[in-house]
DNA sequence: ATCAAATTGGCAGTATACTGTCAATCAAGA
DNA sequence: TCTTGATTGACAGTATACTGCCAATTTGAT
């Protein structure tokens, strides 16, 4: 091997978990956005619509924290969501700065219908992998991400973040 | 278990490859910022830093199928690493089309002070795991990146990309 | 009752990422 | 040579993600 410039090479890039957790997103998104094209839903999206369609009457702050997406981010996503028609916002009567989120018929009907596109999406981002690997590879994914929780600046607070709303649906 | 609104559960999302995918990239990109704040330096900015050092009088084409991203996305890295001073942008003599891209001095310095808080915030984003799953999933995730290469839309072309330089360095 | 603190949604600004388009330029073939 | 096709960089437009700020509102402490 010829002398490089310097004693950094690309593999200070390229072995390490931070480019390859970046590139692993970029392959997920593409092959999301492949599979489900016809239903003009992008991967967080469809995490809304379903996290919506489990709470219904949820409101923004704490949908970002069900799908941990950031505030900021979300109004912009819950927009589109409306424009396409597949959720409404309706003002609440207790608290008159919140707006809750419901879906709509349409919503829902397009909810089900992408689900065998969205199952192959993510059967497709693991299939090169031998069987035994999937498993591994998803359960310490998993693991990682639920002791990271914390790090991000919006950590998930999946159902127990709901408990005011006095239902389960 | 009180019963859902329908079948689809939040684990229609937490518990696939994508949304472990979006959450672990949002994880580790804020630990990146975090360690690396002092240095004004985001993980893209990082690699292309890196890459230009290997190959100067890289052009941007090229660049971005050494560290696998969008030319279009390029354009405006590029542009604030030269408003920052880290990196030259000179017209090529053979092309008129190109502008072939330099490491400053100034980049030199900053890509060598960064490393230790780039080696901190990759050791981080592993932390929580025992040692041997984190090169178990390291690994896998290696594997998949590679065997997925071709479905982004900017496959990684790394060193072989450049055999047309005619030189390593 | 009132004032301080927290919450909610919205906005501005920055930084990836992608699609698609365009003009300038270069390369290859008829 | 001339024309066709490919390449390069730039740009417009959309969609996440983040920081930080703001007004309206609600809640809590006094």
């Amino acid at each position: 091997m010829p002398s490089k410039p310097s004693d950094i090479t690309m593999d200070a890039v390229y072995t390490k978990p931070g480019y390859l957790f970046r590139r692993m997103q970029q392959i997920a998104v593409s092959i999301f956005v492949e599979e489900c094209r016809e239903f003009d839903l992008t991967p967080v999206q469809y995490a809304a619509l379903v996290a919506i369609q489990n709470h219904p009457g949820i409101d923004a702050t704490r949908l970002s924290a069900v799908i941990a997406f950031d505030r900021s981010t979300l109004g912009s996503v819950i927009e589109r969501l409306e424009a396409k028609g597949h959720i409404e916002r309706k003002p609440s009567a207790e608290d008159k700065r919140v707006k809750l989120l419901y879906l709509t018929k349409a919503g829902a009907t397009q909810l089900r219908n992408i689900l065998p596109s969205v199952d192959r999406a993510q059967a497709r981002m693991l299939a090169p992998l031998k069987a035994a690997d999937r498993k591994t590879l998803l359960a310490l994914l998993g693991q990682l991400v639920d002791l990271n929780n914390e790090v991000s600046r919006v950590p998930l607070r999946a159902e127990d973040a709901l408990e005011h709303l006095g239902r389960t649906g």
